[in-house]
RNA sequence: GGCCCGUUGGUCAAGGGGUUAAGACACCUCCCUUUCACGGAGGUAACAGGGGUUCGAAUCCCCUACGGGUCACCA
């Protein structure tokens, strides 16, 4: 099994599948089938405190919904497991008596509550906080005498002192750090459960990861796991960090952060189609060699490449995703697409829950009529008003000045007359009509069909106006033009 | 604040010593269309600033500025 390419995608399940989380399983996916190697998803859950026994589901789920698949996780299994750390703490312990028999961990003392005055005192003569290092050199009978009160002891990692500890990361190139800059961390919480920096080397390591390829904001968390690594005497994966997607103020999203959508979860339920928001997402820190930019997941396997990726962090431009979202849409089948939108018409109360033949038929062309134009599913509402409004107001000024031509009751009164002696109302019926009244009054092009537009919609931009009449229906027609007579 | 990373149009970005500095989104113009949209063709717009190195720097080096990350018993 040695010598193979395996990375992995590790979240905690603190919650839904967030963008960046989507793009880091991504680009692990992606070069993880280019190579040949697997994919493995493991979950970092050794924070009780902010567990959410929803997030691993959740977050398989969204991976799912997006295309991916994996070779070794918590519901398939796989020979590394198990795949969430809860459940692999045995396998920590030999490491964790290691450490502390080889002297390169130590037991610490400190309560929480030690450690935070230390760390105000710190502040308060403007130090950066940091931990002293004070239970390094406890003596036997200090460590009985805590024990006597009842202490329970976390493990610190011992920071080497004056190392330098360099990597070759595969996006940032050669990096490096001083051990100097470096306390001595927890690397066993008190409950004898160990911290991320800890679990994560020796899980790395007991999967065979090779690479691990992760957000920057683990970038400084590497010479510690560098250290560790060579403390147990293991040998150290290669790395990739990825730069940060920001939103549009530039800053790193928050979860607070409202300007952006975050969770892939809400991109579904909005009726973004998957592949388009993968192949968007892929596009945020990385570049294909030629000009083309829309692919395939299986495009994008055979193109991905470490070396394209960017060192510099994305702003996550949503007007470009509804682009290339409505890209997509315009190719879907169009039973896919009512699919996804049908849901929202009825949740907004416009179709009821069981259609009749009539009423599919119905969503079915309105939904073709917009098809082009939606950016995403949901847009099918307010692109559906027009349909459902008793009044028909002018949307704005434009549209106002179009009606207050002097030739409009001319023309909506012949076209009046058109539509009520009409037999058929079909939309190949509806063409003939308009040829009358021109041939009637004299108008045409804009005079003619603007004016009917807006009569019918209050709108000067919109979708194909015959079928738009022919969806509204005869009756809402005349009503609609008598308003205006 | 220390340490680390980054900086090409409004945004995504190519280009890694010699280029008219690509392409995409957005925006604008024109064409097509008896309306609208689609589609097509164009256009505006960028190497953060300052020093070096070099015949020559967007590309290499240094400094400054700005942005970000991180300094937890979070991951």
């Amino acid at each position: 099994m040695s010598g193979q390419f395996r990375v992995r995608y590790a979240p905690s399940p603190t919650g839904h599948l967030h963008i960046g989380g989507a793009r880091t399983a991504l680009f692990n996916y992606l070069i993880a089938r280019k190579q040949n190697g697997q994919f493995i998803i493991r979950f970092e859950d050794t924070d009780q405190t902010r567990h959410m026994e929803s997030g691993i589901g959740s977050q398989l789920e969204g991976l799912k919904w997006l295309g991916l698949d994996w070779d070794e996780s918590v519901d398939i299994g796989g020979p590394y497991g198990p795949y969430r750390q809860t459940e692999r703490l045995d396998l920590y312990r030999p490491y964790v008596e290691q450490m502390l028999q080889s002297g390169h961990a130590y037991r610490c003392y400190c309560s929480e509550a030690d450690l935070e005055q230390e760390r105000a005192e710190q502040e308060a003569k403007g130090e950066m906080p940091r931990y002293s290092g004070k239970c390094r050199h406890l003596t036997a009978q200090q460590i009985e005498q805590y024990e006597a009160e009842g202490r329970k002891p976390s493990i610190r990692f011992r920071v080497p002192e004056d190392r330098i500890i360099a990597f070759e990361d595969r996006i940032r190139e050669h990096v490096e750090f001083e051990s100097n800059g470096i306390g001595d961390f927890i690397i066993v919480r008190p409950d004898g459960i160990p911290t991320y920096n800890f679990a994560v080397i020796l899980d790395d390591h007991l999967m065979n990861i090779t690479l691990v390829i992760r957000g920057e904001e683990h970038l400084s968390n590497t010479p510690r796991q560098i250290m560790m690594y060579e403390a147990l005497g293991l040998p150290v994966p290669e790395f990739a960090h990825l730069a940060l997607i920001l939103n549009q103020d530039r800053k790193k999203m928050s979860k607070r952060d409202e300007s952006i959508i975050q969770f892939i979860e809400q991109y579904r339920e909005l009726g973004y189609l998957p592949e388009a928001v993968l192949n968007f997402i892929t596009l945020l820190g990385w570049s294909p060699k030629g000009e083309e930019e829309m692919f395939t997941k299986e495009e994008l396997i055979a193109q991905f490449d470490l070396d394209r990726l960017s060192k510099s962090p994305a702003v996550f431009d949503m007007d470009k995703l509804n682009w290339m979202n409505n890209q997509y849409l315009k190719k879907a089948e169009l039973s896919r697409v009512v699919d996804l939108a049908l849901p929202h018409l009825q949740k907004a109360g416009r179709v009821p829950e069981q259609l009749s033949a009539e009423q599919q038929e119905w969503v079915n062309r309105l939904v073709a009529l917009n098809q082009d134009r939606m950016q995403y599913a949901s847009e099918i509402v307010p692109l559906s008003d027009l349909f459902f409004q008793d009044d028909v107001a002018c949307e704005n000024d434009e549209a106002e000045a179009v009606l207050a031509e002097d030739y409009v009751p001319v023309v909506l009164g012949s076209f009046l007359s058109q539509v009520e002696q009409s037999e058929s109302f079909a939309p190949e019926h509806i063409q003939p009509m308009l040829k009358a009244v021109q041939k009637e009054t004299g108008y045409k092009g804009k005079q003619l069909f603007m004016t009917i537009r807006v009569a019918l919609t209050g709108q000067v931009h919109g979708p194909d106006l015959n079928i738009t009449m022919y969806l509204l229906g005869k009756e809402k027609v005349i009503d609609r033009l008598k308003k205006l007579l």
